[in-house]
DNA sequence: ATTGGCACTCAGGCAGTTAGAGTGCCAGGG
DNA sequence: CCCTGGCACTCTAACTGCCTGAGTGCCAAT
């Protein structure tokens, strides 16, 4: 028993198809029966290799571009051998230094995000993403109002993070200072510490409920949280991109059509978005292969990515997008490792 | 007495230059003297045309590939033409109400910036740049300090055109809520209403000079407000780009190598910021071609940039980016107009 | 089951040819 | 003096045929 899934070939063929893939991972040529026959270790003549990689070839692990070319594989190829066949490559040493050096305990939540998309784009020589943690994800420790001019007042939110976001408000009348000081008083002591997303909804499911005992100054203070914190653009998500121009040195996106869809999905983020989302739920390393992401845009790309915690808690994903033919044993570990040691920066705060 | 310059050339063989530029510039092929024959208007046989060519060449205004292909405007011959030859061409009026709704009064300036990029890049098929105002330029409206943590203080800026900005400061002990907003009411009361950099400046020198006459409370405010402004990030400047991937679209810049270059100046931005820096103190529309801006990066394409004023002043600087063959007589009033418009949409405020 | 042998296919590189576009120059004509 | 037609020349781009190397599939022998 040597995997888990039975996929229809017997371990000799399995380990063909493991060395043609880092073979072709290797130089990007396709592999032929003899140049599999001298990588491959055992003493078998190109002949053999021929009739395996039919097999191969018919189960539809590996195709060839045309009849006297060698062999490629393909996307349930890459497949199989990203699900059991691979041997994962730890990162160097001078590289895991690096990637701590540079995710250290002591620097900013936004710093550190951008740190790690750089970093994953330098380690993997591709266009590294990190998402942006939700702010409804995010727990809120302070809130202040501000008095603008008229009936505009600033609402400004400290996160337990240690960022500060802001916003403006129009209100039904105007309010003095102090007024909105003991507004922002009263919710600070009652609802300080929550995620952002359950303290919208108590406020709202209170307002409903209590109004009866609720004096003026509660009534005030709770309609102001309710405008602060609706949920128009604070909700949605957004991520960063470092690296995107790499993707320009792989032969295989080198057509400029493709090219422009793929650079257009980081510019309009949307896509791109979901497909982090989705990985969201996921835990651990996720793979995307080809069309496997369901999006056209991504038809020569593979997506990896992992999320990151802070106390066991999601609050975001990274990851790496490069081309189908990428050094996954490498890339794997990269990914993985970055997710841990961002949440590991995040949570000093 | 045909325009200012004296280029060396006669009327007639200014007339061909332009002719060959506007045809071009319209279908990108080198233009030869049959065509050119045809084009000019007037009735003169190929040969005499070549004469004429040949005259231009040695002056530099054009210059042929290869012995047997027509003649391709030079970066002098493009200087030339939109110096003195160019006849502009006004908006339609479609494009000039689609400007005028984008940029409508009632508009936030963050929005109003990405606007006139996008519109840049949409009017143009090209790349569309603007500078965001350098905070150093605007007006300090309001001030505010909130207590953090130890001794930590949140301070918020709300600048003239109603944007807001906040900053954390460390200072030398902890201050209650109240001392905080004393010291924001001195500021304000004081300082309002001057630009930041002013205010900077002016508060240093106080500090130095009237030191004696202090009462603490100022002495406080001062060195806050000190902190706060002090200018590590909030001088430094930026810009946003839209329609990045239009450019891929111009067979001059399809060579990988080169468009990585350009993409990696958009990403890196400094490059491009020194540019726009350089337009802020030029007033009205200014034309970089090909090489005339000084970066390798930016060979084989022009800039068109053109600052953005509120009350006379200059605040900013918006442009276009895109191949050196770019339809400059369409470019140039799309370039005016949006910089003339982006100013009047962020003075209403 | 493995292997060597053989016929077959295909891409890519090289050389040669041709057609077309355009030039420069010159000598003749208004 | 400026303009023009004519002519020889040049260069590119596209097409052609040819050849080689790499690789395949199949078959018969071990």
């Amino acid at each position: 028993m040597s995997k888990a899934v039975d996929t229809g070939i017997n371990e000799r063929a399995q380990h063909f198809l493991k060395v043609l893939i880092e073979r072709y991972i290797r130089d990007g040529q396709p592999v032929g029966s003899r140049t599999l026959a001298k990588d491959a270790g055992l003493e078998l003549s190109p002949a053999t290799i021929r009739n395996v990689m039919a097999d191969l070839e018919d189960l539809g692990f590996v195709a060839s571009p045309h009849t006297s070319a060698g062999r490629v594989p393909t996307i349930s190829g890459y497949r199989l051998f990203v699900d059991s066949l691979i041997s994962l490559k730890p990162l160097h040493e001078t590289e895991m230094s690096r990637v701590q050096g540079r995710l250290g305990i002591d620097i900013e939540p936004r710093k550190a995000l951008a740190s790690a998309s750089q970093l994953l784009s330098e380690l993997t020589h591709m266009a590294g993403v990190v998402s942006i943690p939700r702010r409804d994800q995010v727990v809120v420790r302070q809130i202040e109002f501000v008095p603008l001019s008229g009936t505009r007042v600033l609402v400004v939110l400290v996160t337990g993070q240690g960022e500060v976001s802001n916003r403006i408000i129009e209100t039904a009348r105007q309010y003095s200072r102090s007024e909105l000081e003991q507004a922002a008083n009263f919710i600070n002591q009652h609802y300080a510490g929550r995620e952002l997303e359950s303290l919208r909804t108590q406020i709202l499911c209170e307002m409903g409920e209590d109004r009866v005992q609720m004096d003026q100054l509660m009534a005030q203070a709770l309609e102001m949280a309710r405008a602060a914190l609706s949920d128009d653009e604070s909700t949605d998500s957004d991520f960063m991109v470092a690296g995107q121009t790499n993707l320009m040195d792989f032969d295989e996106l080198a057509q400029m059509d493709k090219l422009r869809q793929l650079f257009n999905a980081f510019t309009e983020k949307q896509e791109i978005l979901h497909l982090l989302d989705r990985c969201t739920n996921a835990q651990g390393v996720q793979i995307y292969i080809g069309e496997e992401s369901g999006y056209q845009t991504l038809e020569n790309c593979s997506v990896i990515t992992a999320p990151y915690t802070v106390d066991d808690q999601v609050i975001g994903v990274l990851g790496v997008i490069g081309p189908t033919r990428m050094a996954y044993d490498r890339v794997i570990p990269i990914v993985d490792i970055t997710a841990r040691l961002l949440g590991a920066a995040l949570k000093n705060r």
